[in-house]
DNA sequence: CACATTTCTTAAACTACCTTAATCATTGTC
DNA sequence: GACAATGATTAAGGTAGTTTAAGAAATGTG
């Protein structure tokens, strides 16, 4: 069981992952970093859920992935070794879930409004709503903070 | 093996997906449809792909997803069982290739513009250019065919 | 071949969302 | 408890991408 501190960066871009890390208590973020230095949160990971860089743990190649500790968390990492030790149903399990869940966010990415996706979000995860700044539901739904603060404005006039 | 006419339609939205295709010629795309009616294009399986709604398939429960021949198509199709029966390897390659495309589908969503996306798609898919219709482009980048137009004239004008 | 249907292009008006910048609120730190 | 740093809100102006509509090109069909 490892412990870290807020904002301490366990993956960076370039870097070659060597572990799946499953949070213990607190949580993670993955992100990107586009060419205008913006950021983008592909996933949050809060209590038992798992968190990687698959395609460089699997490949060994760099990452395009950041993963970073959003609060204080204890969590257990797992080598690429110890994941194929896990049996078959229980290694298909999580890599299904793994897809189900991109490919939902990428339907409500093509699909949906900024306004629909803050939605979703809050149905998809109610308990993280108070636990996360605004700033980071902006970016996991692909908006600014500006424009999501105009979004909550928008709903409390109704 | 099995075949069908280009048009035809495999997994409508509602239903529960049975299988996972295996392309043998020919082409299927997977897409949704959102409120107004509008298709998104999730994935393209050319030869030797497979395409299927594993959230559907895995969980019996009904599909978000369309499923549909771009091409006159033979294909295999395998049941939940027949994928389990496949190695424990062999199907990790499969779902791990899956969650790769996914993020780096995701990825390119949240952080290029519409011409950066026309551009990774032009290297990631070079052979498929030419047999795919502006159309089905335009709704895998995730813009209209009218800007994917316009992109188009602006390079050429370069 | 002629006709219908679908696809592609162009252009003008429009809108969802971004940028910048200023102000205010909250949090962390010595 | 003061001050710095970070986060949230608001507003004005801008831009990437959409909508609508109409015509041109390509494709399918009897």
């Amino acid at each position: 069981m490892h412990r870290i501190k807020r904002n301490t960066i366990l993956l960076s871009q370039g870097e070659i992952c060597r572990y799946t890390f499953k949070v213990v208590t607190g949580c993670f973020k993955s992100y990107v970093i586009d060419s205008s230095g913006k950021e983008h949160i592909l996933q949050f990971a809060p209590e038992d859920w798992y968190i990687s860089d698959l395609d460089s743990l699997v490949n060994e190649k760099p990452s395009v992935l950041f993963i970073e500790a959003i609060e204080d968390t204890t969590y257990i990492r797992l080598t690429k070794e110890e994941l194929q030790s896990f049996s078959k149903d229980e290694q298909n399990r999580k890599l299904v879930n793994s897809v189900i869940s991109l490919q939902n966010r990428l339907v409500a990415l093509l699909s949906s409004t900024a306004e629909e996706r803050y939605f979703d979000f809050i149905n998809a995860y109610p308990s993280m709503i108070n636990r996360l700044p605004l700033k980071l539901i902006a970016s996991y739904i692909g908006v600014t903070p500006e424009y999501l603060s105009e979004i909550r404005r928008k709903l409390k006039e109704k």
